[in-house]
DNA sequence: CGCACCATTGATATGGATCAATAACTGTGG
DNA sequence: CCACAGTTATTGATCCATATCAATGGTGCG
């Protein structure tokens, strides 16, 4: 159904488009500045499939048939290791992508994707993306700069494990949310379940749940899926050079940050 | 000097090409299959610099300005984190590449190159690299390689750190070792100081050093820098599915793995 | 209503960090 | 060639944070 894919898939540029998060924010530009010749071409042998909840998608050490982009749903990336378990490497919602840098890795995919929630999904055949990235140089780079920023956030969950606290882990996912989510309203909303959270930030539920009762004391209100903020600095505590850039409190008067108020409370 | 940089270059292509690893574990390859044209406009604004040991050649949160390919010499990026400590991303030598990936990265540089070694670096400028990615897909497409490998690692940075035992991690990193080696000798050789490794399997170099003295139990013996096995399948305990395709034994009767006879003694 | 599943909370255990002391190695200058 | 200082590695003793274990409470769904 290739026509149909082109359809839904204008809809939802059309739609990114408008929503663009924050100016610097804007998801993954995968179709951004393709001249019409190239979406055809990537497009016309692509397919949509509807996937139900906890349903593989990819396994772990099978070869990468296809790119995905998540129309609606939710998706998480994932690696067990030799004992079973899982390690979650990224959480996905619509909008995002998956697989665009397997489909670049020699050999079998290192990841396993699996649905959180019932999604709709494009599927875009991998040799179709290989070949087009040999002849598009600006859909090469379009891949380029999402697998560089899922670099750079990996090299961030690195070195979030290995040098904060739990707590300060959560705060900083908490505040990439609220930035994520406009930042004008002081309610967060947690897109996935706790114990998803926790896996991706490498704790144990148990420890999660005491660190949120922690935030309580800090200034956010946890209530179910959603958090609510005593005020718009409140998360300011957890913020670092890197994550300031997408502030738009940032360099003006009122971030603590920028007064250097908060830095006296940070550990 | 442009001439200069293109004769050790070429020279080094040559070295590099004849010095395939293991053939499927070739370095990285920036200019592979690249044409004569696309060579001179990557090259003829080049530069080629010697740098002393610890010296910092990119710093944190400063925006990138140059790719940088090691002629000779060794190279660590790293991050520092709020409270000063660093967190080693990379630890490179001869023929590695650095700050591909952060060139296509939106803002500035998440990470801090510095030198372990006197080193003399080849640095393509940004900008340079971004054009020419944008007129040559061939390019475009040896970057991504490169840089979904480095994502690949990171991966498995991540899960190594969750889920794997410091011995564990040591043995893991032993074993890549071993078979960049080329793997026909039972000497491997550390090619970093061993605060350098402690760092970058996220331990203390205290918890290196005892995890040294279990790999002795495991007959693993430790000289200094060098290594010594006790026999070819010392480190098949540390093997997982992903680096078994790199190993020349898989898929061999003589592979533990394949037997499962080693599969008991793994936990 | 009752059965799963998820989240929370408390008690305990443990692995790795930290602290501290020593030993080995590196390089430098006399 | 040796003496010395500075760095790096090892080893032991202790401590602490988070995992683990266990029990309870809440929520949603059939």
């Amino acid at each position: 159904m290739p026509e149909k894919a082109i359809c839904i898939f204008i809809d939802e540029v059309l739609r990114r488009q408008r929503l663009r998060l924050n100016g610097n924010l804007e998801k993954y530009p995968l179709f951004k500045d393709l001249d019409e010749e190239s979406l055809q071409s990537l497009l016309s042998n692509s397919y949509i499939n509807d996937f139900g909840t906890a349903q593989e998608i990819v396994q772990q050490g099978e070869p990468p048939e296809y790119l995905y982009y998540i129309i609606t749903g939710g998706v998480k990336t994932l690696r067990y290791s030799q004992n079973g378990e899982e390690t979650i490497i990224r959480m996905l919602s619509t909008g995002d992508t998956f697989m665009e840098a397997v489909i670049f890795m020699s050999g079998h995919s290192p990841v396993c994707a699996k649905t959180l929630v019932p999604s709709r999904l494009l599927m875009i055949p991998a040799e179709a993306v290989r070949r087009q990235a040999l002849h598009d140089p600006q859909f090469a780079c379009n891949l380029l700069r999402i697998v560089t920023r899922h670099y750079k956030s990996a090299m961030q969950q690195i070195d979030g494990i290995l040098a904060k606290s739990p707590l300060e882990r959560l705060g900083y996912y908490f505040l990439q949310q609220h930035l994520e989510q406009g930042c004008d309203s002081l309610d967060v909303s947690l897109p996935f379940q706790k114990s998803m959270i926790a896996n991706y930030l490498g704790m144990k539920p148990e420890t999660l749940s005491r660190a949120l009762s922690q935030m309580k004391n800090l200034g956010v209100n946890v209530d179910h899926a959603k958090l609510t903020l005593k005020d718009a600095y409140t998360l300011c505590h957890f913020c670092d050079a890197e994550t300031s850039q997408n502030c738009p409190h940032a360099n003006h008067a009122t971030c603590p940050r920028h007064t250097g108020k908060s830095c006296a409370n940070c550990h």
